[in-house]
DNA sequence: TATTGTTATACTCTATAACTATA
DNA sequence: TATAGTTATAGAGTATAACAATA
């Protein structure tokens, strides 16, 4: 059955987890991609953009919108880099990591929420599995 | 990390999984879309168009695009539903039929190296864990 | 009135190409 | 020459609204 294929199941089970962080995060003024670059940048040692960009796998390009964005919401600033002035350090704002806080607790909640219909060996395994079919990228 | 967040995987392993998929269906003149909506009619008795987008849950007016692709490429017909007229059915060509049977075998093979680094344990629970989590649809 | 297919349209997400400034 | 950030732009993919035909 095509709707058992691989490739299906990926992107329904994306959507409708989706429906449910969206609604979850929306109270805190981000979206799902925008938690993923405060999340990523939630570092010990701040991040170039590029650097931000090449962990999440997106383009440079997509990033700097992102950025934009964040940073017009006050959640996080950018700064030259003292060594090199062609790269900006992208740094969470207190503001930033208040709300990075929030929205992992609505994360965690909507993944418990999504696999809850699977035991909880299963629900690990899942997690297990997909991360060693996405390894984590961009040193 | 956020780069272990659920959402994140779900779709980068859709992503990686396509770049083997579409490269695989290219010689066959489909994507992977066109494949869901082949694969779908592939159905004993004939669907309608909204049957066929409640099962992959696209909505109708995109799936009025694809109908239009693939009976352009001679692989799906539409025809009057003979008690409703409001309806299309669209029933696979026999070119329709062979090209799904070839790309069917692409699949398969595209799945079974994107879940080589599993062990194959792993990899069926790991199927069976996504297609609990997305349940089939549409009736 | 409701449903199915259709069209026109708009929105989101993303990447490519070209530019600027730095290295 | 190469890299980082930026801008402008274009292409997928998708959905919403409105309409025609039919029920």
């Amino acid at each position: 059955m095509s709707t058992r294929r691989l490739v299906h199941l990926f992107k329904h089970a994306g959507l409708r987890l989706s429906e449910l962080t969206e609604p979850g995060l929306e109270p805190y003024g981000i979206d799902g991609r925008e938690f993923g670059v405060l999340s990523v940048l939630n570092t010990p040692e701040p991040l170039s953009q590029l650097e931000a960009a090449q962990r999440l796998r997106i383009d440079r390009t997509t990033m700097v919108a992102m950025v934009d964005a964040l940073e017009g919401k006050g959640l996080v600033g950018r700064r030259p880099h003292p060594g090199d002035r062609r790269k900006n350090m992208v740094e969470l704002t207190e503001r930033g990591r208040e709300t990075l806080s929030a929205a992992t607790r609505v994360m965690d909640e909507a993944e418990e929420a999504f696999l809850a219909p699977l035991p909880a060996d299963d629900a690990q395994l899942l997690r297990d599995a997909l991360s060693r079919l996405v390894p984590p990228s961009g040193g």
